[in-house]
DNA sequence: GATCCGTTATATCGAACCGATACGTCGAAC
DNA sequence: GTTCGACGTATCGGTTCGATATAACGGATC
């Protein structure tokens, strides 16, 4: 699960692994806690599967290579290194500071490994968080499989809607009222969650009926700001 | 954590593992899904910790116990026993079947460690299940601990509020339209959660200043159906 | 100009947790 | 009469978490 999360940030963008975790825990969201100790194993994994390779190390090389400016071995040149290395670490003030960094990119079996696990929602039992992941890497999904996913979540928060308020009746005189409270907010979002659901849905189909070869750019019902 | 909601639901009643499982998963909600991979072992670290103990194991002297029907030792005994023993599984349908199970009880030292464990949200940073766990044994905790927990639940989630609307106003052309509608629906979630906190704090408050003695029974807002 | 602090960055360790699986009893359906 | 599902305990391998160590750098502070 975690790999998929790391695979799709790479396909959009080589990265280091510490970048790599401020966009798993800001952007994407789903992943609202994702330690170290989880990313660099990861990681590991992934390389000695082949799925990803260190593309560039911050080395004075390496930073003169990202400013084009080239080696020239002399000795004059290295100071005109340092003072280049301490510009660019001004102008891009996320780069090159710290120690050493690893940036990792997308090998072509990440890539195939990527496609995948992104498809293999259909017999994997999917959690909250696995669905999230798949939807904000949906634009590379077929639009069959897309809607698959849509609904199959859909499904699932019915079944799971159902069974809390089997529960609810069932055990009406056991649940104190700050659980009742929390289990009674838990079903209004989940109401929610499911006409939210709907919307994504409906303007998938649309997509699919008005257009036979679907754009690059998603559903109309998502507002551009 | 997981320690915390066994001893929280085995200070209502003694239970056994499959039973605590059931609870956890249906009932509370939060565990949505808690394996007895990590339950089985951790019933186990409680038991060696001597916060639980097995109260009651599913023998026939047992079930007999259970039944009031005391253990004579004679031979013609045995086979009433187990024709009460039948009897008793028919009238308590989910009681003593499938292979012998051990039911757990609290000892003196769990209460300690429950009370201890409930309260340690102090210190700590709550993820998004621990607030849930916590507010579902709210009322065992005195009231200013109670609305401690509560608004330090309000101000995280205003900080997350804060932070996510930054990352949508930085990288604005990065955020694919999936990912896009997913955080918007995020971000609508946590406004709903914000101001659903606000309704227990406000009721919180009220049952603080009318009633300087707390009652047993949490906040009016909430309809006993 | 030495020292301390916050940020950027990689890495590892132990403990906890999950999913799958095994083992086993029982009632019901077919 | 045998397969199927519910109940019930238990373990295993792999993944993840939280804490911690290490380290280079920028800036404040004195």
């Amino acid at each position: 699960m975690l790999e998929l999360a790391i695979l799709g940030l790479l396909k959009e963008q080589d990265l280091h692994g510490y970048e790599l975790k401020k966009r798993l825990t800001e952007t994407t969201g789903v992943f609202a806690s994702v330690s170290f100790g989880s990313l660099y194993p990861a990681l590991a994994r992934l390389q000695a599967a082949g799925a990803v390779k260190a593309v560039e190390a911050n080395t004075s090389a390496a930073i003169l290579a990202a400013a084009s400016v080239p080696v020239t071995g002399s000795l004059g040149a290295e100071l005109a290194a340092l003072r280049a290395r301490r510009a660019i670490a001004k102008s891009m003030p996320s780069a090159s500071t710290g120690r050493g960094r690893k940036v990792y990119g997308l090998t072509d079996i990440g890539e195939q490994l990527f496609t995948d696990l992104l498809a293999a929602s259909e017999s994997n039992g999917e959690d909250d968080r696995s669905f999230g992941l798949r939807l904000a890497f949906a634009r590379y999904l077929p639009a069959d499989l897309r809607l698959g996913l849509l609904e199959r979540r859909r499904a699932q928060l019915v079944e799971r809607l159902a069974r809390t308020r089997t529960t609810m009746r069932a055990g009406r005189e056991r649940i104190d009222a700050y659980t009742r409270s929390l289990m009674e907010h838990g079903t209004e979002t989940t109401e929610r969650d499911i006409s939210w659901l709907d919307g994504l849905i409906a303007a998938e189909r649309v997509r699919a009926t008005s257009q036979h070869n679907p754009p690059s750019h998603p559903p109309s019902s998502v507002q551009h700001h």
